[in-house]
Formats: structure tokens, sequence, C-alpha cells
DNA sequence: GCAGGGTATGTGGTATACCACACGTCATGA
DNA sequence: TCATGACGTGTGGTATACCACATACCCTGC
């Protein structure tokens, strides 16, 4: 008997567990610290990040252990937890890691992608189709992700997915320092656009190895041109 | 000062940490079940399983957490931990997912892979060349692992390396199942016949492919044939 | 008979106390 | 001067106690 004038309400989610709020803070914190700057490690002290959250040691545990699965962090017993610096052979093989999966997420996408959604892809760079990449790069860097994730989503394949966003939390810290290499954003427009063409013509072939080619592109940027870390 | 007879002595390394040893042992009992038996779903207690280890209920909760990560426990907020069960689906997607890292190891290979770890490869199947495949599939089978994992480390990726790792960690429970289906053997050894051609020649593209090949074609047997499940 | 709520019980979530090991410091003695 | 050992201190590791929520059961009143 459900009354005249139902009161809506929204389902309220909190994030819920202590652990899960805390992991995300901890986590926002991490990919703030410019972890390559200085030559200190960054240090995580559990009972200091307890006091400052204002909850036990416990759930900040918690959430420093699910850090450490994705490495974020890395803790050596009874010595300490630290940000986790990635060497660049790491941080190459890493963005190899995500060729791997977003290239199979175009072929998926080739078979089992709507129309819709690749041009949905078109519209993301409609804007920044007159040559306007460097006065908004900022802008365009963070299109530049969407892109990405979008055709990671178009795969429909949520272990996919999951697998290759763990990976991108690690090329964030990458991005602060490629950003505003201008040659690079035209370049890189232009393999988007080829990239879409691709899947609109449903060559699943082409597309995946586009998409890998300009994946592993970066990869061989970062080998021949980065000297900030290691 | 080194005196003239040094004794040697191995690092001793006990796994260590308990949870990793209770993460160990608890990985092997979930392995060990088979989750698709009945309908009814298998239950990890915390407490009860404290009480089994003798240990207390912390270690054996960040061995869960652990196993959660993995996907091979999912747990419901105070309601219970359970051995996941994988869906149709999802099985497919962690095999997709498998062959996009499996192939661009080949592709890897082929560059960086030494001609020794190629010769290897040739002599893990040199045995099983007479047709004995269906007598001693379950050798085989072992075989059949080895393989792709060799191919995985020829990849020289330790990033690649990991995460595959994790997704064969799932795609065992498959092996169980599948397993004795004979074509499919005598199949798959011509496959890996194929593809070890490739790495001998070199040829990025063509190895790259005929292992991803080689692997979506397990993902479509599963689609087509697999009914225990869902 | 049955809808509703009270309540017992079991679960994971959290807080807290204690332990064992690693490392730095410093006293000791050759 | 410098090995060497004792020892203090701080860290993560573990054990334990308590809490809040979810569930199932039963009890009540209609």
């Amino acid at each position: 008997m459900p009354p005249a004038a139902a009161i809506e309400l929204r389902p309220l989610e909190e994030p819920y567990a202590l652990k899960d709020r805390i992991y995300r803070e901890l986590r926002a914190a991490i990919l703030e610290v410019d972890v390559y700057a200085g030559r200190g490690a960054h240090r995580l002290d559990e009972r200091q990040l307890a006091g400052q959250l204002g909850v036990s040691r416990t759930p900040v545990r918690e959430a420093l252990l699910r850090l450490e699965h994705e490495g974020l962090v890395v803790s050596l017993p009874r010595r300490g937890t630290f940000v986790a610096r990635k060497s660049k052979r790491e941080i190459i093989e890493t963005i190899t890691a995500w060729a791997a999966l977003e290239s199979m997420a175009a072929r998926l996408a080739t078979q089992h992608g709507s129309d819709v959604e690749i041009l949905r892809l078109r519209e993301m760079f409609a804007e920044f189709a007159g040559g306007e990449v460097q006065a908004r790069i900022d802008e365009y860097s963070e299109r530049n992700l969407s892109f990405h994730q979008a055709i990671l989503r178009m795969g429909n394949s949520r272990v996919l997915d999951r697998l290759a966003h763990n990976l991108l939390i690690h090329m964030r810290s990458i991005r602060r320092h490629t950003i505003g290499e201008r040659d690079r954003a035209e370049r890189s427009i232009i393999d988007h656009m080829h990239i879409i063409e691709a899947l609109e013509a449903r060559d699943t072939e082409r597309a995946e190895g586009l998409v890998r080619q300009h994946s592993l592109a970066l990869a061989a940027h970062v080998e021949e041109h980065v000297d900030w870390l290691d």
C-alpha cells in the first residue's frame, strides 16, 4: 500500500566501511605526492596515520595492505611502509601490459561495441580539431585519458577493465612529467583518429594493431626520453 | 677476514610472516575445493579458520583480504566470506585477458628471448611427438601449463608475468573439467609447434597472433561447450 | 493465520594491548 | 682506534576484546 506521495530517498550509500574510505584517502594522498622529487623515501607510519584520521591502526593496516597489493606502497617487515618508487623499467613494463590489455579491448570493441559508443569517441575530440590542442593541453590530457578508458569499456569485459584500471593508476605519475610535450599531443590526436576510423570500419586487426602501436610508442618514448627516474 | 673454510649457509628463508603462510594454506585449500560441485556456497569463517590454524583472527583476515584482492574469495560485509564462484562470462573474460598478456609476451619474446629458451620449448614436447598425448594426458596437461608459463617468462617482464600468474590461478579450476578432451590436446600440440616455429623465426607479428589465437580458441571452446557453471 | 516488531545470535569491523624483531647508540675492552 | 656487544627505541606483527549490523526466529496482537 504505497502512500500517495512516496518520499524519494536515495540509497545514501556512504562508501561504507572505514577501511575503504581510508583507502581512498591514502591513495589520493599518495598520488598527490611527487615520489620522484627528492631522494628521501616517503614513509607511512601506521600509528601516525591512524592518529591523523582519528581511527585505530586496524583499518589503516587493511587499507595499506590493499595499496600494497596494487603496488602503490611497499612494506618492509618491521622497517616501515613506504610509497613505492617505480623503476623506469617497471613503468615501461606497465605501459606494455597496458598496451596488451587495451589492444585486446579494441579487438573486442570492433566485435561487440555499439555504433553510438564509437560515435562518442569522435565527439570527444571534436573541439580540438582546429589544432587548439596546445592552448588547452591540460584539458586535452584529461580527454586523452577518457578516450583510452572508453575503449577499455567498449571491450565490455569487467576483467579487462579492472586489470587495466589498476595499471592506469601507476601511469598517472608519468602524466605529470610528460605533459606539455606538445608535438606528442598532436601526434597523439592523429593516432586517435586513425583508431576511431578502424573501429568504425569494424576492422578488428587494424584497430587492435593501432591501439597497441599507440601505447607501445609511449613506452618507447619513456625508454628514450625519460630520465627523471632511476 | 673470511675464515679459511667458510661454512656455507643458506638464507633459511622461512616464508616468514604468519599471514603469508596462512595465505598459502588457504589458497591451496580453496583450489582443492570443487566450487562448482554442489549448490551451497563454501563458507570461510574467520574464527573457525583461526581456531583450526591455532592463530588469532588478525593474520587470517589479512590472508583473506589478499585472497579477496585476487578474486579467489568474496566477502560480504557482516554476512560472511565465501569461496568465489566465477560465472562462465568471467572465466571467458579471464581467458581473454590472459590471451592479451601472453600474446604480448610472445611479441617481446621474439625480440628479446634467447635461442636457448626457444630451444627448450621444443624439448618440452619432444617426448610427445609420437602421438602419445592421449596415453599420458595428465602429464601432457602439466607440460602444457609449463609451456605457456615459459612464454610468459620469455617476455622478460615482471609486470606481465605477475598479472598473468594471477589470472592463471583462476584457470586451474577449468583444467579439472576440460582435461581428457583428447582431440583438443592434439590440436593444442600442433598449435604449440607453430608458435615455436614463429618464435624461432623471430616473426613478431605471427608469434603474437598465433598465441592470441590459441588462447582465444580456448575461450571460444568454453563459451560453446562448458555448461557446468552458471 | 499472519503481519509486525522485538530480540537472540553470529558475523565481520574496529579498537586496543602486547610481542618480537631491526636498527641505532653507546659503553666496553683489546 | 675500532670491533663487539648490550640495550633502548620504534616499527610492523599478532592476540584479544568489544562493537554494530544482518539475520532468523519467535512472540505478540489483530
